[in-house]
DNA sequence: CCTTGATCTAAACCTCACTTGAACTTTCAT
DNA sequence: ATGAAAGTTCAAGTGAGGTTTAGATCAAGG
């Protein structure tokens, strides 16, 4: 058992990198839950660290923080998560994953064929001739379309 | 010779899929040059077509608006682009959709350890020690951790 | 000529994902 | 017991990437 369970907020930014302020802005979303000591500070649990960890990795896939609360929302109320309730969790982003690599895979393969031709033409290339312009919805940064922007930082 | 070589906004906007008002925000924003009728109204070469498809195509891959003007502001100042200027350029972007590609992979390939253990935790899965905390760039200001690896403990 | 639809500008507004600042309070090692 | 470091709330600000609105003007068909 470690000596203490519960970590502070300074901590959980420290291990997982995020900033305090975003752990906080987290917190207000409902991504995470913390404990109060008596004075009013937040403890959190040391499953919390994982759990920041998904949210960073699954935003990297490219999910809102909405689309994230949804994925934790399908974790066990009430008790601390298991490895199973992990694992299945975990899944679901590989799926994501996979679509994705499949995704670029494919405009991968029309570029190249752009490239051959030099055109990057709409209608010859069909490499915006696909769902992406159909999927044109409502107000807002065009990253939250979907699974498109894609927010994987960027290899220089 | 096309009997119309330019073309108005809402035919660029038509043929491109994307809203009139996002053009003349791109344009603002120097990623897109107009010529004017003696009215004011902006004319647009149809080898603009070409280059929105390609804005469009680059913000996929996680180019942020600045980046694609960085990679658009190597075309020839003067000319029309020709073929293999749109290949050179191109042929960026399909360096960046392999590194991309071969990122996602390192990340199904870990996460599929993850799975295995159920852990998701930063010692051990590696799922979060890796080039991503430097090379945060995300949607939104995230600033850039400063390295503490070594204050990473493991998770429960 | 006249109408109709496309286009113009400028400024305001929007969402997302955070950060910053002000003004305090709590914790904890000495 | 004390002082620095870390924590608190709430409101407002930031930046990317656009959209919306309003009122005026342009271009083209009849």
């Amino acid at each position: 058992m470690h000596r203490t369970d519960l970590i502070a907020i300074g901590e959980l930014a420290a291990r997982t990198g995020v900033a305090v302020s975003a752990i906080r802005f987290y917190e207000a979303k409902g991504l995470l839950a913390a404990l109060r000591t008596g004075g009013g500070q937040r403890r959190f649990l040391r499953a919390d660290i994982r759990r920041v960890s998904f949210i960073l990795i699954a935003q990297q896939m490219g999910l809102s923080l909405d689309e994230v609360a949804d994925e934790l929302a399908r974790l066990p109320a009430g008790r601390t998560p298991n490895a199973a309730d992990w694992t299945r969790i975990s899944t679901g982003l590989r799926a994501r994953i996979d679509a994705r690599i499949a995704a670029l895979s494919r405009t991968r393969e029309l570029l190249d064929q752009c490239i051959g031709c030099g055109c990057l033409s709409l209608k010859k290339c069909g490499l915006y001739n696909r769902e992406d312009k159909a999927a044109q919805r409502g107000a807002g940064p065009r990253y939250v379309l979907g699974d498109r922007a894609g927010e994987i930082a960027e290899v220089p």
